[in-house]
DNA sequence: ACACGTGTTATGCG
DNA sequence: TCGCATAACACGTG
């Protein structure tokens, strides 16, 4: 399972990336841990006290709402994840923001193994680690209990975290998922056509949109525009048909490859975007712009 | 000390 | 009102 499985390059990218922002792959890894360890765990105690990020519930609100249920299933469009709730509860929003990860702990009442599962972690150290997410990089530095932002403490003693040092994860109740696009994975391609195709604007915002598409992130973004050799900066309503045909098969690729490969970060010109970096592919220098006010690299020659 | 990173949300402009 | 651009936010990191 992506998410507790030690991948080789997984461990190779992780050596080289200090943190990893979530994007489709990344969310999607940690859906899985959720789905395959937190459900049909009855909720004994919820703490939803930071206020930021269970905005805009009120502390307590989670709580009553959720105590005495359990989650009985695992979704995701784009970035956002939600689950279900047993006895008609409302739906568990989760969105992990830039740098949140979640943390599931097996039963300590011995009702369950020993496995720790650890979404987010592309790799971790193996099986029985602890750790949020970057145990090497957290070691360095305390691991603050206030960088943990909400937790569900189950019955059986384990637990559902939130771990965000950052605080742009967010918890809420029933998330406005339809004002998402459809999932970057699943959509066909005569939406792909309609709702990338169009507008002035570059072709990169249009896909960091996640009203017009969910799930692609900046470097995502890169990746899929690289792949694609189109310029980050092409008016997005002036892509042919075959153009866009193509971009929509290259953002599939680079998904698939991500899920598989532990996430964003192991995309093939990802380790390029940084000064005096190269094209992996022609070997042109990488250029450094500003569009759809994110940091873009692309290479100068092949997205001209 | 200070710029940077980044998904989301709010605000502004034509 | 719509489409697009930009700022603000949170705060740890280099």
């Amino acid at each position: 399972m992506v998410g507790v499985t030690v991948h080789r390059d997984a461990r190779r990218a992780r050596r080289c990336y200090v943190l990893g922002v979530p994007e489709l792959p990344e969310v999607e890894s940690a859906r899985l841990v959720v789905e395959g360890h937190a459900l049909d765990r009855t909720i004994a105690d919820v703490d939803d006290r930071d206020t930021y990020a269970c905005r805009p519930h009120a502390p307590g609100d989670l709580a009553s709402a959720l105590v005495g249920r359990r989650l009985t299933a695992a979704h995701r469009r784009g970035k956002t994840m939600w689950c279900d709730t047993s006895g008609e509860g409302p739906a568990l929003g989760l969105h992990l923001g830039m740098s949140g990860r979640l943390v599931v702990t097996p039963p300590t009442d011995g009702s369950g193994g020993g496995e720790v599962a650890v979404g987010g972690d592309y790799g971790g150290d193996g099986a029985g680690s602890w750790a949020p997410w970057n145990e090497r990089v957290v070691s360095r530095s305390p691991v603050k209990e206030e960088w943990y932002r909400f937790t569900l403490t189950f019955a059986d003693g384990g637990q559902l975290r939130l771990f965000d040092k950052r605080r742009l994860g967010r918890v809420r109740l029933d998330p406005d998922v339809e004002a998402l696009g459809p999932d970057a994975g699943e959509i066909g391609r005569e939406e792909f056509r309609e709702r990338i195709g169009r507008g002035t604007a570059p072709l990169k915002a249009r896909l960091l949109d996640q009203s017009a598409i969910a799930g692609i992130g900046n470097l995502l973004a890169d990746e899929v525009l690289w792949r694609s050799r189109l310029s980050p900066r092409h008016p997005a309503g002036e892509l042919g048909t075959e153009q866009l045909d193509d971009l929509r098969r290259e953002l599939r690729a680079a998904i698939r490859h991500a899920i598989r490969h532990g996430g964003v970060h192991t995309g093939e010109v990802v380790p390029h975007r940084h000064a005096g970096g190269h094209c992996p592919r022609c070997g042109a220098e990488m250029v450094r712009g500003t569009v759809g006010g994110r940091t873009t690299w692309w290479c100068g020659a092949e997205q001209a």
